[in-house]
RNA sequence: UGGCCCAUGGUGUAACUGGCAACACGUCUGAUUUUGGUUCAGAAGAGUCUAGGUUCGAGCCCUAGUGGGCCAACCA
């Protein structure tokens, strides 16, 4: 069995991974690892978050640690069991199974007598004021903060003002409870975080029963701590709500527990691509994609439209590593992934996606006959097929001129070509419209060089080979032919989005296939010969459609 | 006028904690090939942002500078 070599990954440990290592020799046991994936469900997976279900997922079979899908739903304006369950869906799809799957929301009742805790600790207070005010006295980074006028609110008003929250007798926005921390840290985040809002809002699975909400900060080192998690995993944006994460889980009330440890990685970025959701929602609102799950999305779900397979997005993403430098990688590195996973799995099918007619004019009239193929040559377990060879068929376009110049292999007046698992042909004329365009090539074929026969014309060398169908049995088939959605390399760098886009990147053609693509389901992915890997998107009452995954590698330099 | 993080071939990641910079993609040769695919063999390409310092020795340590990123949502 032949290895990739490129999953054979060196022994080095990435930096997470040698401060795993570190803590065990500290006195951490294996058995005390714990991580989690915490998604905020409001949108759709990509491949960024690919790289951090991937990091903490293998980092659970690496220690034989479990490792939590969560959800971090503090905020219902957002959030929907839609976005859930797609969630839920993408990380089967990638193959990893989950220890519990939690929510924040598990643990609102326990949050909020914690935030009662901070209260009678003069940890935490109500304030009134309004949120634009309350941003005016956080300063800038360069100015410190002053102090709220209910800074020093008695306790007992803040929690009888907190109970009232909850119990809905005050408006959305008149009142928030803030940790009491230092108004002139060097961190904004520690100047009096807000820790809930009230929200008169239905949530995904609470309900009605909640009217105020916890805010991001207060909930997840919460959860972490709650759900036992060793090394809290996440980006380096949230570097400085590091020591947040930690003041609060300083504050909570004293147990025999070990204290999760946030520590944060460089998010994976992609040339040709754009990632943050409110870019990935402007292109389906401006109808530049149908939706999250339109093959050209670097959505999990849009990634399996297209074809991707879920190996080659978990070979990417490790390949990529994890590190802490900001970082750009190129798309034909996950193209490379893709390809290689397809080699090996695809059957190769013919399909000419732009016909003109071959006329082999020795060959009889009416007369057909049964020709085999090779279904995969890298998988020999696939088996062979028939197919048909008569006097008149379909080329690609683009395989013929009328004359070649050295470096065109393929046919032209004069020269001699093999037609993919059947003959030599040698082209003789072609016809032309009046504007020139090719309507038919004719040619004579060599009897004697049918493929597989054992005579020495079978084994003759030809510089090209093409592919070709049989018009009187081809079927038509519909083809998405996708393209990069973005000229530009850095399209995140520009704010005009539109301005780098490429009108092109989704053209609809027929083509013309050999039978061979009736068997196939939707969901099936395949070569067509010598043009690139696609899809079945759809086969319904013997209408099929292909969506184009990725190019060949294509070594003819025009 | 602030704080924190980062800086290695075109791209991404390494360099066993100081010992003549490696791997993958990409690029370029050549071989094989009934896919200009795959496979195989090989090559070019960085002297590690800059300037100092420590050291027998620095990509790794120290100092300063430069460049980039993040931080002022009742978002996560």
């Amino acid at each position: 069995m032949l290895q990739n070599k490129n999953i054979i990954l060196s022994n080095y440990k990435n930096f997470i991974e040698q401060i795993i290592e570190e803590d065990l020799k500290k006195g951490y046991k294996r058995d005390e690892l714990c991580f989690r994936f915490p998604p905020e469900p409001n949108g759709y997976l990509h491949i960024g978050h690919v790289k951090a279900i991937t990091l903490n997922f293998e980092l659970g079979k690496q220690y034989n640690a479990p490792v939590n899908l969560r959800f971090d739903d503090t905020n219902p304006v957002k959030e929907n069991s839609h976005f859930v369950n797609e969630i839920k869906n993408n990380i089967k799809w990638l193959g990893y199974k989950w220890s519990k799957i939690c929510y924040a929301s598990d643990y609102f009742e326990q949050l909020y007598k914690w935030a009662h805790h901070l209260i009678l600790n003069d940890k935490a207070y109500i304030d009134s004021q309004a949120s634009e005010q309350i941003a005016l006295q956080k300063g800038t980074p360069t100015n410190p903060g002053t102090n709220s006028p209910f800074r020093n609110r008695p306790q007992e008003e803040s929690t009888r003002l907190f109970t009232e929250m909850r119990d809905g007798k005050h408006k959305e926005g008149s009142h928030v409870l803030r940790a009491k921390i230092k108004m002139d840290s060097q961190n904004m985040l520690m100047r009096d975080p807000v820790m809930y809002r009230i929200l008169y809002k239905d949530h995904h699975r609470t309900g009605s029963n909640w009217c105020i909400y916890p805010m991001y900060d207060w909930a997840h080192g919460e959860s972490d701590y709650i759900e036992k998690i060793s090394h809290s995993l996440c980006t380096l944006e949230f570097k400085p709500h590091r020591d947040l994460y930690e003041w609060f889980l300083d504050q909570l009330p004293k147990k025999n527990k070990k204290k999760p440890k946030q520590r944060e990685f460089a998010r994976l970025n992609m040339s040709y691509t754009v990632m943050s959701k409110r870019k990935l929602s402007y292109l389906i609102e401006n109808k530049i994609v149908s939706s999250w799950d339109d093959p050209r999305m670097p959505t999990i779900s849009g990634m399996i439209k297209r074809g991707y397979p879920a190996q080659a997005l978990i070979n990417f993403v490790k390949k990529a590593g994890i590190a802490k430098r900001e970082n750009t990688i190129d798309v034909s590195l996950l193209e490379f992934f893709v390809k290689e996973e397809l080699n090996k799995t695809c059957p190769r099918v013919m399909v000419v996606t732009d016909a003109i007619k071959l006329i082999i004019i020795n060959y009889p009239e009416g007369k057909h006959e049964m020709l085999e193929a090779i279904n995969n040559p890298e998988d020999e377990h696939q088996g062979k097929r028939e197919i048909v060879f008569s006097r008149h068929l379909y080329i690609e376009r683009e395989d013929f001129r009328e004359t070649a110049n050295r470096k065109f292999f393929r046919l032209a007046i004069g020269k001699e070509v093999r037609l993919k698992n059947a003959y030599i042909i040698k082209a003789e004329k072609c016809i032309k419209n009046e504007n020139g365009d090719v309507l038919e090539v004719h040619c004579t074929y060599d009897p004697k060089s049918k493929s597989g026969s054992n005579s020495e014309e079978s084994q003759r060398k030809v510089k090209g080979t093409i592919h070709w169908v049989d018009i009187n049995s081809s079927i038509d088939v519909k083809i998405n032919e996708y393209d990069r959605l973005f000229l530009k390399e850095k399209p995140e760098e520009n704010d005009d989005l539109l301005k780098s886009i490429n009108k092109d990147s989704k053209k609809l053609i027929i083509g013309k296939s050999e039978k061979f693509s009736l068997s196939f389901t939707k969901g099936q992915k395949v070569q067509f010969q010598r043009k690139g890997y696609y899809i079945v998107d759809e086969n319904q009452h013997g209408i099929i459609s292909f969506n184009k995954t990725v190019g060949l590698r294509d070594g003819w330099k025009k």
